[in-house]
DNA sequence: GGCCGTCCTGTCCCATGGTACAATATGAAA
DNA sequence: TTTCATATTGTACCATGGGACAGGACGGCC
């Protein structure tokens, strides 16, 4: 067990039962006293891991943390852990993507209960991000003349269509193709549609804002 | 403005007030003094709508309601309003993918703000439904043959690997090839893959089970 | 029995995609 | 200056996709 819980709580002595407590269960632990402290030493996507974190801590407070985690793109899963808990609260930080919100005190095994739910969450999350970058990273050797092409050819243009939009002839976008499928690792267009659909979303934002 | 408000709650004198205040507002209103009632008269999905619900009610409780309408694959979202919440009731409305959760007694303007998040939210889950279903239909109207080709073209397999796999001539594929492509209103290979890859996940599903 | 939809098959012929073998030009980096 | 990546283009030749024009076999329905 690698897994690794991320306690962020300003109370010294509720941080190291919790500690104690969730050692015991078998979970790797490391603790915060606030957001800040989290956020500088921001753990890595080596291990699956989770946030247990309360709401009312000094300085950023844990939506402020959620919030700013989610900017970064994080795929940290976090676990609501507090004393009182209004519900705008709850519901805002349930909707901001957190895996649970749970109330102290806790029984041990509902918290490990969440703990697990968000460590199988993250370990989704990170294959799927893993196969998307893979993606991204074939996508990124392409040149942008390579790009353009891509882009053309996912959309149904056929040779000649692409060549007369670019500006060029048949025979320079035949071998642009080439290097397409042969950088993206493709054998069929089929392929190399289904690429881009996956990639899709997000290209195609980035495409309208830059 | 044909927006419907539907409004669950048992309590007579509250469903009257709140249909009151929400009809000043300009929404069209109904109310229902139990989920059996709302589920005898399922509403459709010809105007923009939502629901107002009440955790709390005799027979069937609001989330379970909540769970019914899901399996019914209904699109219809739904804003929770009741007197007293406890944490995991929240949470679990609110993964279950409730657009809200609100507490009595409430200000007006809040839970407008709340109903209009989720008659947008209405608009656009309806939009998607009848796109894809508009892509459902078409699909529908493939014969088993077609559909077989159908399902190897959008893998990549080119008609003679089909012809092979589905032990007849080339020639054959091709005929199938054109009726799908026909049938299924596209122009390109790129078309066709891009509409599999929308329905995809639900397909596949449908095979592993079936 | 006759009609119709589905599935199957054939022959040409052309368009399109893909590859082998080559070459030119430009700009940035070593 | 040399080297490299990029972008470009050409000539063949072959494979694949797709249309036009045909037809046969089978099974359900009126």
């Amino acid at each position: 067990m690698h897994a690794y819980v991320h306690i962020v709580d300003d109370d010294a002595s509720f941080r190291t039962t919790l500690e104690r407590r969730l050692k015991l269960a078998g979970y790797r632990v490391a603790t915060y006293a606030s957001a800040r402290q989290l956020l500088d030493q921001l753990p890595g996507d080596e291990d699956a891991g989770c946030i247990v974190l309360d709401v009312r801590i000094p300085g950023m407070s844990g939506p402020e943390l959620q919030m700013r985690l989610n900017e970064l793109e994080s795929t940290l899963p976090i676990v609501f852990l507090t004393g009182y808990a209004d519900t705008a609260t709850t519901v805002q930080a349930i909707k901001a993507g957190a895996e649970d919100f749970l109330t102290k005190p806790i029984a041990s095994e509902q918290l490990i209960e969440a703990i697990n739910r968000a460590l199988a969450r993250h370990e989704l999350a990170r294959s799927q991000r893993t196969r998307l970058d893979s993606l991204r990273a074939l996508l990124a050797r392409l040149t942008p003349r390579e790009r353009q092409v891509f882009d053309l050819i996912v959309r149904g243009r056929i040779n000649k269509q692409i060549a007369y939009e670019l500006g060029t002839t048949e025979r320079t976008i035949k071998a642009h193709r080439h290097q397409v499928m042969e950088k993206m690792q493709v054998q069929s267009l089929a392929e190399l549609v289904s690429i881009a659909e996956r990639l899709g979303a997000r290209e195609l934002e980035g495409e309208v804002k830059g």
